[in-house]
Order: structure tokens, then C-alpha cells, then sequence
DNA sequence: AAAAGCCCCTGGATGC
DNA sequence: TGCATCCAGGGGCTTT
């Protein structure tokens, strides 16, 4: 599901909303990727002060510690304005945060994603979680030379390195294709093999496609939507993405899918010829 | 150190 | 209608 664009547009739509509230009750569903790190009840009375966004991770800001959210592949949040009258959870809720603003729910069927509470910004487990994680292509630290100095470093295909997410996070499946049809570059080039007016090209294309996701409120597939309901429409503009033999948008070639490690991959043979 | 494969889990689409 | 198979926005862990 949720890759950088879904992540941020999930931020957007509740950050403001439960920024300076309280943590009122806790509720844990089935067991996710991880566990919790803390009882629940560890969490009641906790201030809830910002959520800032690492690669696919949101990060709560309390005021004891640090609540880590990834989606994994199915995961959505919900954020139902305090005032309401609450439903009970569903068979694919598995966490649940009421606060005095508001409450803020995952629903998640596949269970890949987790809610994981950190004592400290510097506690063990955000180091194991977030330390090797490469660059935020949206902020200033995304930098063309680093990134082509990074791909320099890696053997495997570039559209494998793009998913890695050591050097550069965030772009994933969805993306990672998309961006390099608009730079123009074979998906099973080695990362390694770019020159750097590519890899910049590649870079401003990250750039691009992610950016303009953001704006289009994400990609919604199967069921992805923002804690607010609203659903993503880059998916209707992707050019490659999905579009297993209809026509390029560009050259009208048929658009071809292939596997990297087990993986779909969509390209045009023609627009990107290496 | 880096690459390749495996696995976690549920559900929708497709084919027989 | 039922059942088997394949596929899906991720990513950590184990094995080469």
C-alpha cells in the first residue's frame, strides 16, 4: 500500500488534528509486525505533541517517548473527531489511540504494518528501525551528488536499489516505476552502471513523481485512504504502473511487466531503452 | 558488504 | 458454487 505520498498525505490529514491532545484510553487488536514495546496502559495520560514522518514511518511525538506507525502494505489510519459517538473495532482494527482531541485507528487486514513505542528518540529500537534508513527525497538533504555516489556503491538493478530504501526511502513499488519511465531508465540497469546526468535526471524524477503524489492525495489501488476518508487519484495519471500491455502514454508501445525479486515491474522497452 | 530468496498475513481476482 | 492458484502500496532476516 502506503509509500511515501500515502504516508505524508496520512500525516497531513491528522497531524493538526491531534497535535496537544491527551492519550485517554488505549486499544490493541490482533498482534501486527511487532509488538507494542510497552503495556498500553503505559501510554494513558501521554501528550500527544507533533507527527513527523520518516521514510514510511509516522512518528508520534509524546511526551514519554516516540509512537512508531508503519502501514506495511494494507494498513490505513483513521482520525474520528473527538464529540463522536465511536464504533466498537472492527475484525481489522488492531490499535486504537483515543485521545481528548480525537481517536486515531489502524485498520490493517494483512497485519504487515506495527505500532512500536520507543522510551527515547535515541532507545534501541528506533536506531534498529529507522538508523539505516537513506535520505528524505522530499527535504533539502536529498542531495544529486550523494545519491549518485550511493548508486555508485550498488551492483543490483536500480529499480531494486530505489525499493531498498538505504539510500534513497520512501519510494516504493508504485513509484519506483514511475519515476523511472519519466527519467527515462531501464528498471534492470545496474544502479551502479548511471552516469551521473542520469542518476540526476533519476534524482529530480524521485523528486517529481512523489511530490506530485503528495498533491493528488496519494494512489488508492484497493483501499487506501487518508485518516479522513479521502481517497488518492495518482493512480489514474501513473504512466507506466498497472498498465501491463495497454499503450504507452508517450509512444503508444505496449507497457511491459516484469519481476525483480518477486516484485511487478512496469516499463516502456521503447522510452526507457537502458 | 551486498545480493538474492523467504517469509510474515488476508483477501480479491481469475481459472477450472 | 466451490476450490486452487496467483497476486498485492513492505521490509526484516537468513542464506549465499
Amino acid at each position: 500500500m502506503p509509500e511515501l505520498p500515502e504516508v505524508e498525505v496520512t500525516r497531513l490529514s491528522f497531524a493538526s488534528r491531534i497535535s496537544n491532545s491527551t492519550v485517554l484510553s488505549v486499544q490493541i487488536g490482533k498482534p501486527l509486525r511487532w509488538p507494542l514495546g510497552c503495556l498500553p496502559a503505559h501510554l494513558v495520560g501521554a501528550n500527544v505533541s507533533s507527527v513527523r514522518r520518516r521514510g514510511k514511518y509516522l512518528l508520534l511525538d509524546l511526551d514519554r517517548g516516540l509512537l512508531l506507525v508503519h502501514l506495511g502494505m494494507s494498513g490505513s489510519l483513521s482520525f474520528t473527531q473527538a464529540g463522536g459517538s465511536g464504533s466498537a473495532m472492527g475484525a481489522h482494527d488492531h490499535f486504537e489511540l483515543r485521545t481528548t482531541a480525537g481517536t486515531l485507528r489502524l485498520n490493517d487486514p494483512r497485519r504487515f504494518g506495527a505500532v512500536v513505542f520507543a522510551p527515547a528518540d535515541d532507545a534501541p529500537i528506533v536506531g534498529k528501525l529507522l538508523s539505516h534508513l537513506g535520505m528524505e527525497p522530499l527535504s533539502d538533504d536529498f542531495d544529486v551528488h550523494a545519491f549518485y555516489a550511493g548508486l555508485k556503491r550498488r551492483k543490483a538493478s536500480i529499480k531494486q536499489v530505489l525499493l531498498a530504501g538505504d539510500v534513497v526511502v520512501g519510494v516504493g513499488n508504485i513509484y519506483a516505476s514511475e519515476a523511472l519511465f519519466h527519467a527515462g531508465i531501464r528498471p534492470t540497469v545496474r544502479a551502479n552502471r548511471l552516469s551521473l546526468p542520469r542518476a540526476s535526471k533519476l534524482h529530480a524524477a524521485v523528486k517529481m513523481v512523489l511530490a506530485r503524489a503528495v498533491e493528488r492525495g496519494g494512489s488508492t489501488l484497493r483501499d487506501f485512504s487518508s485518516t479522513d476518508g479521502q481517497t488518492g487519484h495518482f493512480q489514474l495519471e501513473a504512466m507506466v504502473y498497472g498498465r501491463t500491455g495497454e499503450p504507452c502514454r508517450v509512444c503508444g508501445t505496449a507497457v511491459k511487466n516484469i519481476r525483480q525479486g518477486q516484485r511487478s515491474t512496469f516499463f516502456c522497452a521503447k522510452c526507457q531503452k537502458m
